[in-house]
Parts: C-alpha cells; structure tokens; sequence
DNA sequence: GCGGATCAG
DNA sequence: ATGGCTGATCCGC
C-alpha cells in the first residue's frame, strides 16, 4: 500500500489556523509548495512558482514553510502507520509504503477494511486527511493513491487481468519515473499510455537505451518492487550544499560563496557521519547552465577547510574556461562516500546475524562490486518467461503485435552483452554459505571468492585483536575506546526517535 | 571515472 | 518564464 497525505503542509497550517479555509493561501518560500481548494480556484498549482501564483492571485496568502511542524505532525502520522506495519517505508516527510499483508492475516481483514480503518486512525490521531492506493506492488500502489485523492482509498486487484487493463490506459506521466522529458519522447513515437508501450517497444530500445527500456517493458506489465523496508536501511551515497544567489562574477564573492558552501557541506558531513572520497563543485551560470567539476582528494574529505582548498583549484579553472563568468548558483558535494561513524564491533567481525544493508566499512574494505541484494530487491526480477519475449530483438518484425503476453523468444541464450552470469543463474540456490563467517553469500564465484578473501583477512584480525586485546589501546582515528563507546551509545540522538529527514528515496527507475 | 541530464519530492 | 535544493540513476565518453 502508499499512503500520501492530502496537501500536507497546507493541511498543518489549516490546524492552527481555521480562518485560512475561506481565503486563498499557500505554503512555500520562493516557491509554492501545496495550496488550498481556494487557491486552486484561482489558478494556482502547486509545484508552481510563487511570483507566478502571486499574479494570477493577487490577495494570495503566502506562508512560510515551518518544517520542523510538518516533521512533527509527520511523526504523528507515522506512529499510527507502525501499528499497521512496523518496517513501513518512508518516502517523504509525508507519503510511505507499507506492507498490510501480515497484518490483514492476524485481524482477519480485507486490505480495503483494514486501510480504511488505518484512515481514520490516522485522522482521529493527527487531525490529517490521507489517501491510499492499494495493489500489488510499489509502482502499482503509488498510482492507485492519487485515483481517489484527497481523503479516499483506491484498491486495485491482485489479478493479472485486472493490473493490464488498469496500466492499458494509465497516461504514462503517471508513472513515478516517467518524467517531462521522457513524456515527450514517448509521445513522439505515439505513446500516450502504458498500454502503447508495449506495440513501439521495437522502436523504444534504441530510443531509450537498455535501462529505460527494461523499465518501460516492466511499467507496460505492472511489474514493481513488492519489498518494503525503513528508508534509514538505504545506504546514502551522496551529500551535497548549493545555494542560489544574485549574479556574481566578482572573484573574491566567489569565494566566499564557495567558503560558504564548504561550512555547509561540512556540517552536513558531520551530520551524517561520513567523508567523501570524490568532491564535486557545482555551478550555474546567469544563463542557467549548470556545470560539474570534480575532484579526487588524497584523503576522503569532511572538513570544511579541506573542502574548500580541494575545490577551489576547480573554481580558479573555470574561471580562466570562461571569461566573465558571471554565476548564479555554485555548491558541493561530496561522494564515494566512507563512514566515519564508529564501526559496530560484531557486524565487522561478523559474529552478527545476517543484517542486510552492509554498512559501510572504514574506507579500506572496497564494497562488494555494484550487484547485491538490495539492488536485486529494486528491479524485482523479470519472471523469465517474459523477459525472453520482451527483451532485445528490438528491430525483429516476427515478435508479432497480438495479443499474447507471453512471448516466448525460445531458447534466447542471454538477455544482454552484458555480464549475464547473474541473470542466468536463477534455478541454482541463491546463496552460498560462507564458510568463514557462514552468512549467506550471492552465489557468484568470482563475488564469493573475493568474500572469503575478506573474511580471512577480518579472522587476521580478529586474531591479532585477541592476541592483543589488552595491549591495544586502539589506534583508530585516535579516538580513545570510551569515547567511542559512549558515542554508539547515544548514537544520533532524536534521529530515530522523532526522526525527520525522511531520506527521499527513489522508488523505482531511479531506484 | 567524468560530466551532462532526467526525475522525484 | 517555471522554482530552489537534495539526492539518485543513467548515458555516452
């Protein structure tokens, strides 16, 4: 299920203040964020620009965005979510997936029962009207959310006929990672709805490239992530700081901007406990074009000095690239991230349970090659018999319009160039056990092998620890043992508990 | 890897 | 007239 509150932040403010019903008002800074039912009269969308609301109505109230209110009423939402599915998904400060199944099991109910109870329970706890889509999986539900928006609910059923006839005609802007640009390519080769996609695939592989059209091909079947899990077990990979500002050219503005933007990032840095291995700088010109630099440090990266002197050499090059840069925007960011937070001491040497999520290593353990199980759980497997047909041959006539869904392309040895190993591994058991630590390892040769290496070398380790356990006074960072313990203990405060910063996650394409 | 670009919220 | 900011992913080099 996706549950999405109802203009979220205009719905907050219209709690602490009635009066707003009968005016026209909004949220946002510079921007409008969500409006009411008035404002929409008059025009105004959200996701519109303020300066253009304002002109379109003039006597629009325009109010600032408080966001540690909308965090906290977002907790009361959230609260009333975990007793439906502990391990929900956020997605944002106000939208989240769950998984009803368990739950619908133990109290004997209907999906459709069991949401329209957490509804109500929801606007009788936090005073908030939300919506809900219910179907198969994430991509199906996100959709279903907003048939029935504001304050309802839209079930989808769980049957193949009734998932393509509901894509057959879903305009594909609908779809999460189906954006403008994509709309209009699609457009151009006719393809208004999800339903479309399916009879110009043999045109679409070139257009889009392997990825989107995969994607696309999965988007046209209804096919999407059916796992769900609390968006704190998503690994960040990139932090970042820019700001916008009146047009600068001025060199030593520039680097005070950039200075700037180097306290930030460092403060976010500390923040989220990690150093960056590659620093990026950011720029746009007066004429909107945006532009990257990056760099590759001798050390990962977090201080805000070192920010600073690693990016700055990039600004002075640009500067002598274009003359009379005149920017309106400049930022950093960093990535390749390593995690300075303390390592868990049990997970490192393995004596934990499995743990998904492989937390970062202290920088010198490379993370197992671009393939693991969370990237499996996100594409979800093409069930094979449909991958065959549906995949390659973009140009082959023979692959017939009808109606047939399953196309068999028989005996297709393999799907891409690529490096196929994984793909076709699918009937052997999934997992190896490792015979080091014995947790369950991608059945992978190559991988495997490489973990056992990495396991031997944590037994060095472990060995060399206890040989020396009293002597070692722990030379890491420098960081005295108790200070270490005592920063686990408390860990983030306030983070997990009253938890904001909703990681925006990417739910599908994207992610 | 790098840099541009798209997409989401 | 699209808007600022953060983050993720993909594509073509």
């Amino acid at each position: 299920m996706h549950i999405d509150c109802d203009a979220f932040y205009a719905a907050v403010e219209l709690l602490d203040r009635p009066e707003l019903e009968k005016v026209p008002f909004a949220v946002g800074g510079g921007v409008l964020t969500t409006c009411n039912y008035v404002a929409r009269l008059h025009g105004c969308r959200s996701g519109m620009a303020g300066f253009v609301a304002r002109r379109l109505c003039p006597e629009l109230i325009l109010l600032k965005p408080n966001f540690d209110k909308y965090r906290a009423k977002a907790t009361e939402v959230r609260e009333v979510l975990a007793r439906y599915d502990p391990r929900f998904e956020s997605a944002s400060i106000d939208e989240a997936y769950l998984n009803l199944t368990p739950y619908c099991e133990e109290h004997g109910l209907d999906p459709g029962e069991a949401v329209a109870r957490l509804r109500a329970e929801v606007r009788e706890a936090a005073k908030v009207t939300v919506s809900a889509g219910i179907a198969a999986n994430t991509r199906l539900a996100k959709i279903c959310s907003n048939m029935n928006k504001p304050d309802g609910q839209f079930l989808l059923p769980s049957e193949r006929s009734a998932i393509m006839a509901f894509m057959r005609d879903m305009p594909c802007r609908k779809v999460n990672g189906i954006g403008r640009v994509l709309e209009r390519e699609l457009a151009a080769l006719g393809i208004k709805t999800c339903g479309d996609i399916y009879d110009h695939r043999q045109f679409l592989y070139r257009l889009v490239g392997e990825k989107a059209y995969e994607f696309l091909l999965r988007v046209h079947l209804g096919l999407g992530r059916t796992s769900v899990q609390p968006a704190e077990e998503y690994e960040r990979k990139s932090v970042s700081s820019e700001r916008t500002f009146r047009d600068i050219s001025d060199p030593v503005q520039l680097r005070v901007k950039l200075r700037a933007s180097a306290d930030e990032l460092g403060k976010d840095l500390q923040r989220a406990e990690c150093k960056g291995r590659t620093l990026a700088l950011k720029i746009k010109l007066h004429t909107f074009e945006v532009l990257t630099r990056q760099v590759i440090p001798p050390k990962a990266v977090c201080m805000p000095d070192d920010l600073y002197n690693y990016s700055l050499p990039i600004l002075v090059k640009l500067e002598q690239e274009i003359p009379g840069i005149k920017l309106r925007l400049l930022g950093l960011r960093c990535s390749n991230l390593v995690s300075t937070k303390k390592p868990d001491t049990l997970a490192f040497f393995g004596l934990k349970p499995p743990r998904r999520a492989d937390q970062h290593n202290s920088g010198n353990v490379q993370p197992l090659a671009g393939h693991n199980q969370a990237e499996d759980g996100q594409w979800e497997q093409w069930p094979d018999e449909m991958l065959d047909g549906y995949e390659m041959e973009p140009e082959d006539p023979d692959v017939s319009t009808s109606s047939n869904l399953h196309p068999h392309a028989d005996a297709r040895r393999e799907a891409t160039a690529a490096p196929a190993e994984t793909k076709e591994a699918t009937p052997e058991p999934e997992w190896w056990d490792c015979p080091v630590c014995s947790r369950p390892q991608a059945a992978d040769e190559r991988r495997f092998n490489e973990h056992i290496d990495l396991c031997l070398s944590r037994q060095t380790i472990r060995d060399a620890v206890q040989q020396h356990a009293s002597l070692l006074s722990d030379g890491d960072a420098g960081v005295p043992e108790s200070k270490k313990q005592k920063a686990s203990a408390e860990k983030k405060r306030g983070r997990s508990a009253s938890g904001p910063d909703p990681r925006q996650k990417k739910l599908c394409f994207g992610s």
